[in-house]
Order: C-alpha cells, then structure tokens, then sequence
DNA sequence: ATTTATGCAAATCGTTTGCAAACCT
DNA sequence: AGGTTTGCAAACGATTTGCATAAAT
C-alpha cells in the first residue's frame, strides 16, 4: 500500500539524480527522519531527532530536496516552517489539523470521490482566472484534544 | 450586498471597544487600506500604500486588530504574511489562489452547497480526532495568468 | 584533480521591544 | 493628570551566506 523504505530511497535518489544532485549521507537522514514523523516536522524538531546536523546544511538541504519535489513546506499561522515527504512519494495525499492552541499539525484524508469533486470545483475557478492548478492545500484550523477546554468542567473536578 | 464604508468602520469600532482597544488613526488607515486593496496585503505592500506609517505601528496595530477579529492573516508558501479583513467584516467567505511565480494572492468564491459540503466532511474529520474547528482554509496553488508559460509560444511570434 | 557538500561563524532581514514624546479622554 | 499610542532605534531570532575544510566522483 504505502511506499516501502528501500523504495523511497530509490525514488528519493532518482528525484535528486534528475535534478543533477546527489544523495548524501545528511539527506538521507533528513529522508529518514521525514520518514519516521507522523506529522510535518520544523526545523528544530528535525535537529532534535538528528543532533549531528548542521542548522545551516539543514536549511540547504530542505530547499534543495525541496526543488527535487522530495519532501514539501507545509505552512501554518505560526512562525515555523515545517517538513514533510512528497506527497507522491508517500502515495498519501492528505491535508492538515492545525491547532490555534499548540501549533500541532496532524495530517488527514478525505474519501477520494471528495477530493475528485474538490477539484472539479478549483479547476472551474482556476479557468475563469487564467490560472494554471498546482495543487490545492486544504486545512482544517481549530483546537487540538489538549487544547480544547474540557466540554464540562465541573465533571472533570468531582 | 457588501459591507459599506461607515458601516466597516462602525462594526470595526465595535469589536475593538469590545475588546477595550480604541480606534484610533492609524487603526483607521490600516482598515482602509485593507479594504481598498482587492487582495490580501504584505506588511511592506501596505507601508506603500499609507507611507506615513511607522513599521512598528504597522505590526502592532496589525496584531490588536487581529486579536479583536478585524483582520485576518493569510500565509502562503512565500516569505511574507499577509493581511486582509475578517471575513465576517466584509461577508465574503473566500479562498485563496496562490501564485508559485510572482506570489499573488487572489480571492476566489465557492458556491454556498459546496462549502457546506467541505464542512460537513471536516466535521467528521474533526470529531473523530477530538479537534474542536474553527475554520477551513482552502486553497489553490499554481501559477497565475502573467507566470504561466503562453499556450502556443510560436504563434505569440507572429 | 576537480567539483560538491559540510560546518562554523558572521551577516541578513522580517519582526519585536524599550523608551521617550505625543495623544487621548 | 493618567493611561494609551506612536515613532525611532536597538534587539531579536529564524534563515542565509561566506569561507575554509572534508567528501565524493
């Protein structure tokens, strides 16, 4: 179903070969630890799983696996950027919770008959505009679990 | 049909006075501003447009009228935020096509069924993560009509 | 050998903050 | 007068860049 690890390698390789890049050792592990997040990582998160590396070669490398459509900038209200794999290297196209509250991102799916119909709808807009669809970015923004105040507080205190 | 002049300022007032905050000068030329612009603003774009503004004000007023729902931010994969008016100000529920190129932003509607329809799903979505929704964002990235490369380059010769 | 990638430190740049003067009410 | 807002300049912090070293081909 979902893309094994040696398979995303490969993918991961030929994206970057394509792209006149090599696969080093501090992209690999910036793969892996994409890999092994269940949700769109900052950077700082990214250094934390992999203190060996470098801030800045961090930096370079995500915009440069970034230009190799290997892994994609997810943007939210707060102040980081965050990571995550290709979505057609996962084969999960998905959108994102995002909590007012914590800054937590969790990743979700929709039924793919709606995702048809959501783009049914966007291509019809992106016509009358002359624009050319990319990819559309639908978010859910709200409270998290942790975040949510309790729904009886009253009940939580007996 | 759309929110008049005295009457954006008059609700614009009343949620800053709600939230014990005055609506002062400067609070009044940066609504001005974001509603004469037909697209969601960058912090620059809106220094242009009202030159006589000091770039801490411009931040610090932007956060109070956020704070008390008079603005909204807008973020894309671009460097810079942007800012338009609440949507309940203006009665424009809208999304966003974002340009990979020049990084445009424009407003786009959808008919009324089909964010019902994007509701109800994110609903369901919601409840069985425990997330409490606030809103939805969606939006359409590619490239707008000056970015995309002309359909037949050759007859654009002739 | 030559090119490319890395790590460190310094520079950059959007944003935030401290503070004294101007502005309400 | 008493509290708030403003503008300027300095501080901040995430990201970028310069450069000398290390690694890859």
């Amino acid at each position: 179903m979902s893309t094994g690890v040696d398979e995303l390698d490969r993918m991961a390789a030929s994206r970057l070969s394509s792209d006149g890049q090599r696969y080093t050792a501090n992209r690999r592990a910036l793969v892996a630890v994409l890999r092994e997040a269940d949700a769109p990582l900052t950077i700082p998160q990214i250094i934390e799983r992999r203190s060996t590396l470098a801030t800045s070669s961090v930096y370079r490398n995500l915009d440069l696996l970034e230009r190799a459509q290997v892994v994609q900038r997810v943007v939210t209200n707060d102040e980081w950027v965050r990571f995550e794999l290709a979505e057609d290297l996962t084969g999960h196209h998905h959108h994102h919770l995002v909590c007012n509250g914590c800054g937590l991102v969790l990743d979700f799916e929709l039924t793919s008959r709606f995702e048809q119909s959501i783009d049914e709808h966007l291509e019809a807009v992106a016509q009358e505009h002359g624009f050319v669809p990319h990819l559309h970015r639908l978010d859910l923004v709200g409270l998290c679990k942790d975040c949510s105040p309790p729904p009886h507080p009253e009940a939580a205190l007996r």
